[in-house]
DNA sequence: GAAAGGAATTGATTTAGATCAAGAATTATT
DNA sequence: AATAATTCTTGATCTAAATCAATTCCTTTC
C-alpha cells in the first residue's frame, strides 16, 4: 500500500527502515471511486493525497461556468490545494478522481507531527515544493510562447502516462487549447 | 536601509525587536544600477536578493533568442532562482535591475543560520512560498483563458507600479503579448 | 544641444486557433 | 443487447493577436 510513497521519499533522502516506520502510519489509507471528489472549491482542504494508484486532476471553474484543469497527479504525485491546506483558507480548487483511486492522506496536525519526528521530511517536502514552482514556471512559459502542438508534444514527452490516461477534453483544457484543436493537432501527429 | 523588509515580516508573522535585530544581520546590503546583472543564467544563484528600492526582472532567453520575463520585483518583493538558490544547480534565469536599485541579499548559509536562530523565519518563508504558488498558478489560468486585455488590466489592478514603471516591452512579454498589441490594447483602454 | 539608437505608435496583412455545427465512435445505463 | 449519453472527429467560418513595415517620439551619449 505504501510502495508508491516510500520510491518517492527515497528517491530525495535517505531514512532508516525504522524511520520509514514511522513515516508509514502518520498517512491514512483511503480509496476513492472513479469521479468521486477528494475536495470541493469553498471548503478548506484538510488533506494532501499522495496517489498510490489511479488518477486524478484539480480544477477551477471560472464565472462563465468554464473548467481550467490545473494539475494531474497518477500514481507518485501529490495533490491538494496546498494554498488552502497550508493556510487553511477556503479551496479554490475541486480535485477529483479520473480513475478508481488508491490515496495516502496527509492532514495538516499529522504533517506537522511527522516533520517533528523525523525532520530529514522537511527535506522532502521542500524539494516537492521546490520541483513544483519549477514546474509552473516552465508552464507558464510554455502557455506563453509554444504553439498548440509543441505544448501537446512537451506533454507527451514528459508525462505520456497523462496523455494515455486523461481523457482529450481534460488534456485540452490542461493546455488552454479547444478539444477540436487537439484532434486536429494528434491526427497530424499521427501522420508523421 | 531595513524598513521595506521589516515590513514584509511583520506582515506576517510577529517578531521582538531583539529578533528583529538578529534577522536584520544575516543580509548583506547592496547597491546596484540600472542594466546591471544579479545574476546571469548558467551561474549557481548564491542569493536571494529582497528589494529596499528600484525595480528588477527575471527573464529566460530561448532558443531563438526571444526574452521572456518571469517575473517582476519591486520594493518589498523578493527576486532570484529560487531553484537554483535551493538546490545549488546552475540558474536558468537571468536578473537585471531596470531601475537603480537598493538590495538586502541572503546566501543559502545566511538562511540556514537565521532559520535556525529565528525558528519563526520558516513561517515567513513558508508564506512567501505559498503565495508564489498561488500567484503562479493564477498566471497559468489567465495566460490560457484571459485575453491580452484582460491580462494587462489584472496586472494594472494588481500592480501598478509595474506597469507605470516598466518598459512596454518588458510588460508586453511578462503578458505573453506583443509589445504592438499592449500598444493598441493600452490605447483602447485609455479612451474609456 | 545635435545626432544616434531605442521605444512606442499606427497601419496593412496574415495566421493559429476558436467557434459553430453536424456526424461518427466510444462508453454507460437499463 | 439496445438505447442513451458522452466523447471524439471533421469541416466551414471567424477572429484575436502576430507579423511585417514605416513613422514618430523619447532617451542617451558625445
Amino acid at each position: 500500500m505504501h510502495e508508491q510513497l516510500i520510491k518517492s521519499i527515497q528517491d530525495k533522502i535517505t531514512l532508516s527502515p525504522e524511520e520509514i516506520e514511522k513515516v508509514k502510519h502518520f498517512y491514512i489509507p483511503k480509496k476513492i471511486r472513479k469521479r468521486q471528489y477528494l475536495l470541493n472549491a469553498g471548503d478548506v482542504c484538510q488533506y494532501i493525497a499522495f496517489v498510490e494508484k489511479g488518477l486524478l486532476r484539480s480544477f477551477t471553474v471560472d464565472n462563465d461556468g468554464g473548467e481550467h484543469v490545473i494539475q494531474f497527479a497518477l500514481e507518485g504525485w501529490l495533490i491538494g490545494d496546498m494554498s488552502s491546506f497550508l493556510s487553511g483558507d477556503e479551496a479554490t480548487y475541486n480535485i477529483e478522481a479520473l480513475e478508481d483511486a488508491e490515496l495516502l492522506l496527509l492532514s495538516k496536525p499529522s504533517m506537522e507531527d511527522m516533520l517533528h519526528t523525523v525532520p530529514k521530511m522537511e527535506t522532502y517536502f521542500r524539494i516537492l515544493m521546490q520541483n513544483h514552482i519549477v514546474a509552473l514556471n516552465r508552464r507558464v512559459i510554455s502557455s506563453m510562447s509554444d504553439t498548440a502542438e509543441q505544448k501537446y508534444l512537451k506533454l507527451m514527452n514528459n508525462c505520456p502516462g497523462i496523455v494515455n490516461r486523461a481523457s482529450q477534453q481534460n488534456i485540452a483544457s490542461f493546455l488552454g487549447i479547444t478539444p477540436e484543436t487537439l484532434s486536429r493537432i494528434r491526427k497530424q501527429v499521427a501522420q508523421k
